[in-house]
DNA sequence: TTCCATAGTTCGGATAAATGGAACTATTGA
DNA sequence: TCAATAGTTCCATTTATCCGAACTATGGAA
């Protein structure tokens, strides 16, 4: 198994970021882990939006989510403490994912 | 030759509008219709980047961004005049656009 | 009118990326 | 040592992208 990458902020990508949030699932991932006051596990997101997500599909969903620079994904015993890089990212795009977020949820509200 | 279709405001959707602007090219011809004056023609992005675009993907670029409802596209004659959809996408979705935008200039300056 | 040039679209085949089941790895607790 | 859990990797299938070639539409010139 290989050791997780994650990207310096200064090689961050807008298209990066925007092809990983373009993703039903993955923008509903990342804007509950960036919303979460702590690290969610890759299995917290079993079921997203009411549909099963398989195991591999996850996996690859929190991988472009990584390699993204969206978030970090560090193992913490058996299992992986999943954090969003918000912070990072505020300093490098203004804006864009606050921005990406209220959207999420305006469209979110929509559709309830 | 179907007519083009363009989706209603409230059809607009983030994941389409993040998909059509995750890829290089079609974030440069956007950011470059939003932010010009007047309507452009396809043909005026033939080169992107010094990076000469065959005819089919401009056309294949163009109704990605159509679909996604960023730009509107009416012919004119002989050429297709295109410009963007901002104003409306700023209503329904606050910001996001112009977030976009601006960490598409802070990239390119930074590689320039 | 007929013909030609220009601007875009559509078709179709080749290439690349997403999906998900099955097998594998790593860690912990019994 | 063994079993259970959390993720990853492999790989075959499906799906999407890319781009050359053929096509359509409009307008201007002969």
């Amino acid at each position: 198994m290989r050791p997780l990458a994650h990207p310096a902020i200064e090689d961050v990508q807008l298209e990066g970021i925007l092809h990983a949030l373009s993703d039903p699932v993955r923008v509903a991932i990342f804007t509950n882990i960036a919303g979460a006051d702590c690290a969610q596990t890759c299995s917290a997101f079993a079921e997203v939006n009411d549909k099963p997500i398989p195991k591999s599909s996850l996996s690859h969903h929190f991988k472009v989510l990584r390699d993204a620079g969206l978030i970090r994904s560090e193992r913490q015993g058996i299992e992986m403490r999943n954090t969003s890089r918000c912070a990072e990212i505020e300093g490098r795009f203004p804006g864009l994912i606050p921005a990406i977020v209220n959207a999420h949820a305006l469209q979110a509200d929509r559709v309830a």
